[in-house]
This record gives structure tokens, C-alpha cells and sequence, in this order.
DNA sequence: CTGTTAGCGCATTCAA
DNA sequence: TTGAATGCGCTAACAG
């Protein structure tokens, strides 16, 4: 493996010169550039990253902190981040915390060990003040879930607005008896996404009844969607609408709602959210917001960017656009038809 | 940004005695230990592996090299690679390589500058000599797809014996019109499992019928599978099976017949591969061969420690476990019934 | 058991 | 426009 000093000695020329070519500072004259080059082509040199970062006390690498990689929603940001990174000279070190606090401790390690530069923060509960501890000395942004009162730049959707969305559709429908399957998780979009629902509700002088309303796991699994929807639907009197706030949830509603000998969207309409679960594999296509995960993923990477190169007035927040969906799991209900 | 200097200092000893300390190298009194630790608590010191890894001329960092970790099999894949680089002590670097051989090239690269130690490939081509170039340089392991004559080490599954499996489970079943869905690309895996498709038939004494082999995209999508099926379905006499070699491809075979208005199992049963879509998410169930993807990864990032360790007697293949796993889209033909 | 010292390969200051 | 020299923070001889 060549050297910097190998090229030099190649080219006739000493070190410094070497670097300055190979990064743009100061003026070289063409005559000894070319001698470089071809002396770096004779020796396929290529410059050591281990000592160029040590020297520049800088790894290039930024760190994604995501509780599993196999949920598609986060696949789909790690693919923006990863690109941007790319596109920014910067490489992407995966972690993976479990969805455990202790582990993204640890990740977060990392960066005083200088092993990243950076880090992107994916699903952080609402209670995530103790993150400002890593904030204050290191770049720090956190995607889709944040703290409503942590002041760490995020980028996420409008929730609110979103869920409001959802449901001036769904009452626009003509709908009355909608039910929400929520989450026991502790997610700043869970929450924003019931307030939405109750706001809702309330503004159109709809009662909102308790047990119209419904935690799944943390996870958003299709088995708990399953079950939250088959107990919604025992209600009385049942819903004729049921709103998922993911469309795991909602593939799980309407696996129940059949095995109930129901149809939907003809008895029971079913609305998902993020779109990005495979909801147009089977009929019926579900109706869901989408959330343009990958831009997410990729604006994540420039905000940390920014606050990497310590540019000034970095936003404290992106939010993007979300997009209602309408396909074939929502209609209006069928005591209007 | 306390350094080893600091601490010594602070501990009244040189940094060689830290750094044994740190490394569990020599040995040193319980008593200087004590004084060492207690200097690194105060100035919470961490190591900077900047630093370190020039010293060592080693980054303690695995790349991989995915065409989209947006797919879940590779989602999978990658999963138990992180984890299984954790334990190591590795850390793991993801690449996109959007399929396209210039970019593979292009993250290989990142081995020679020392960004990564070694590199784990997916969906290699068959035609992939040309990375032994790499291989004889870095540590190098493929994983699921592999060249059939490149002595490259890498883990897979026995993609005929699975295929025999099917083919034996379908003949069994009573199927005499069996159709393959195969794709376009030049994976060996797709290689392998055409061939045990045409021996399975060719060992029963059942004539194999081009018109009952179709090749969907490079990417098994569902798209494509659902338009191939169609393709097949309209062959005369009808093929009273399709065996895909993706869920994805099964789950798109399905929705063809049920839109041509048929039924799945009783007209046509469908068998698909991998196990890692959504294949419980809708009825019927996807009868399929499972593929154990995390374990995978998992044994891969091993073979690439080893290697790394300059181990000798690294073997150079580890093939996994499949499983055949009934379901619901799988029943003998109706004619026999 | 502990300390001194010499680099790892590079970027960067300063002098020429 | 170029070169000599310094040191980033650490590990690993080697000496004591």
C-alpha cells in the first residue's frame, strides 16, 4: 500500500505538495500536478483515511441510531440518509438500538470516541431531554419522533394536520362512529395523531367515546391490529370507521374485519397511515397518508450536515408534505348509501 | 476532549500504563489501576478511535455492499449482520449499490483508503470474477448470491436441494402441470433453482414445457409477477401449479388468478420462496421454502472476521438451513380430488 | 511492573 | 510555488 511519501518520492516532490493537490489548497503548478498524477496512477495510491481523519480530528462518518431495520418505514429513511450521506462525502454507520434507551446510550458513545461525527435519531420517545446532554456537545437530529419541548433539530410531518385530514375525509364520507386503533408507545406522533382525532370529533360536534378508541402494541404488529380491531368491533354500536395510524395496523383490521364476515370498505372502512407496508398487494388497495419517508431520511442527513459544518440558523425543525391516499379500503358508510 | 495524555497526567503515570490498562495488555498493580480508573472516570475519558485505528492500521469497521436495503430480504440480511459486527466489535457500514457494478467497484474502494477492514457482497452475478481482484487483496465474503467457479468465501442456502423440495412437495401433491416463474437476472440462485425444476420433472418422467417457464424482472416484483402469471395462466392446458421464486412473485401469482377469476388452492396452487414478505398478512397463507436471512447475515459476518483475523482454514462456503413451510396456496390439483 | 520513545500517514504552519 | 518540520492520539517495542 503506497504512501503519501511514496508518491512524493515518485514524483520528485515533497509530502506537502502531494496533499496540497490532493486537497485543493494553495497553488501547484501544472507541470509538478501532472508529475503527482502520474505518480499516483503509477502507484494506485490512495490516500489513508485512518491518517487523514486522525489529522482533521474528523471520521466522516455519521451514525443512524434505528430500532429495526426490517421495518420497511425506517428501511425507506436509511435509504435517504444513506444517499445524502453519500452525495456529502460522508458514510453511513448503521446501529441497531432494539428500540432500547440503554442501546442508544451506547451508540451515542460512539460519538465521543469519534467513531462518527454525527448522529441521526430514529423513533425517540417524548421524554428524551436526557439526548440534550449529547446534544449540547454533539450534532444531533432526529427523524420522524422527537420531544415536543427538546430543542433538537428534527424532521418529521405535520401529525396534526395529517390525522385532521384523515378525518374531515372520513366525516366528509359521512361517517359518525369512527374508532382510532392508537398506541401504547410514547411517540410525539401517536400523541399528536389522537389529539387530531378527538379535535376532530369535537369540532364537528361528534362525541368522542372511549371505547372507541384502542391501544395496539408498540410495535404497530399486524397481530395487535388484528385483535384491537376484532375487540372495536364487538362494540356497540360498532364503528363504521376505524382509523390505524399505520398501515400494519390497518392490514391487521381488515384481516378481522373479514374473518368477521364483514366487508370493506362496504360495512367497515379502514384508514392507515404511512403508506409504505405493501398496501396495494392485495384488495382491498388501502386508503393511508403517505409520508415521504425517503426525503426524510435525506433532509435528516442535511440538517445534520449543517450542523456538522457548524453553519449558523440551522432550523430547529423540516416538515415535510404528507399526501392522503384514497384507495379502496374507505367509503362512505353504508347506513348513508 | 480529555486524551490519553491527560489522563496519565492526572493518574500520575505515562500513557504507556494506560494504554496496557486499557488493552489488557503486560500487567499492571491493582493499585496504579485503581488510580488510572479513577483519572478516566474524572475526565470521563474515551479512547479516540481515530487514533487508534491509524496506529493499528485497522478501521474495526465491515462495509456492505446492498442493492437496496429497502428490500426486506436484504433488510433481514443486514439485520443480523449489524448484530453479529457488534458483538465482534465491529462496526458496520452500509453501502447502496442500487445494483449497478460500477458502484460496487466504487464502495470496494473504500477498503483500499481504509475506510472498512473487509466487505460482505449481496447479489453478486454469476459473472463475477472480476472481484477477485479484491478478494486477493481484502477480506471479501458474498452472501445468498455467489460465483459458481470464484473462490470467493461465501454463505447461501442449497438452492437445488430446496427446489427439489418443492418440486417433490408439488409432485406429490399430484401436480403434473407444474409452471416455474424464474426471473431475468443471473443470480446463481435463480440458475440453481431452474435446474432443479427441470431435473425434478425430468426424474418423473414429466415433460418440461417452455411455454411453462417465464422469466419476471431482475427484482421480483409484484408487478411483474402478477402479469407473468397471467402469461402462464393463459397457456393451454393450464398449469395447475406456479412455483415463483419469490414471495413477492407469489404474492403477485395470486392476485392473477384471483383476478382471472379462479381460486387459489383449488384451481391453481402457488408456491413462492424466501419467507420474508408478507406472506401472513392475507389469505391464502404463501406456501414457501424459508430462508434464514438473519442467520445468514449472522455466519457471514463471521466468515468475514475470520478472514480478517487472517485465520487460517476459513472455509470457503457455509450453507444454511432452508425450510419448507406449508400453508394455505399450496393443495393437490383438482382434477385428482 | 512502569516509563521513554518512535512512529502510523496525513494536513498544515512557517519559511524560503 | 515549494519544502521542512510538527503533531493529531494512540500502541508497541524496548529499556529499566
Amino acid at each position: 500500500m503506497a504512501t503519501m511519501a511514496d508518491v512524493a518520492r515518485e514524483a520528485g516532490v515533497s509530502v506537502a505538495t502531494v496533499s496540497r493537490l490532493l486537497n485543493n489548497l494553495g497553488v501547484v503548478s501544472p507541470e509538478t500536478a501532472a508529475r503527482v498524477y502520474a505518480a499516483i496512477e503509477k502507484l494506485s495510491y490512495e490516500p489513508n483515511l485512518l491518517a487523514r481523519n486522525l489529522r482533521k480530528n474528523e471520521s466522516r462518518v455519521i451514525l443512524i441510531l434505528s430500532p429495526n431495520i426490517t421495518n420497511p418505514y425506517y428501511a425507506h429513511i436509511l435509504s435517504g440518509i444513506g444517499d445524502a450521506a453519500a452525495e456529502l462525502g460522508y458514510s453511513a454507520l448503521i446501529f441497531n438500538t432494539a428500540d432500547d434507551p440503554a442501546r442508544v446510550r451506547e451508540g451515542l458513545e460512539m460519538l465521543k470516541k469519534h467513531r462518527a461525527d454525527g448522529a441521526i435519531l430514529m423513533a425517540s420517545d417524548m421524554n428524551c431531554a436526557w439526548l440534550l446532554e449529547y446534544a449540547d456537545e454533539y450534532p444531533l437530529v432526529q427523524c420522524s419522533e422527537y420531544g415536543p419541548d427538546v430543542d433538537i433539530p428534527h424532521v418529521s410531518i405535520d401529525n396534526y394536520r395529517a390525522t385532521r385530514d384523515i378525518m374531515e375525509y372520513l366525516i366528509g364520507l359521512g361517517h359518525r362512529r369512527i374508532a382510532h386503533i392508537s398506541s401504547e408507545n410514547d411517540y410525539i406522533s401517536t400523541s399528536l395523531r389522537l389529539k387530531g382525532y378527538r379535535d376532530a370529533l369535537a369540532e364537528h360536534g361528534l362525541t368522542s367515546r372511549d371505547d372507541y378508541i384502542i391501544y395496539a402494541s408498540r410495535d404497530y404488529s399486524f397481530k395487535s391490529g388484528k385483535a384491537k380491531a376484532r375487540e372495536l368491533l364487538a362494540v356497540e354500536p360498532r364503528p363504521t370507521a376505524i382509523f390505524c395510524i399505520s398501515d400494519t395496523l390497518a392490514l391487521g383490521a381488515i384481516t378481522a374485519v373479514k374473518e368477521m364476515g364483514l366487508r370493506v370498505p362496504q360495512d367497515v372502512t379502514v384508514i392507515g397511515f404511512d403508506d409504505v407496508e405493501h398496501t396495494t398487494m392485495f384488495h382491498p388497495y388501502i386508503t393511508t397518508v403517505a409520508q415521504p419517508c425517503y426525503e426524510m431520511g435525506k433532509e435528516s442527513a442535511r440538517l445534520l450536515y449543517a450542523l456538522m459544518m457548524q453553519e449558523k440558523q440551522v432550523p430547529r425543525q423540516s416538515i415535510l408534505e404528507h399526501r392522503l391516499i384514497v384507495r379502496e379500503s374507505t367509503s362512505p358508510p353504508a347506513e348513508l348509501e
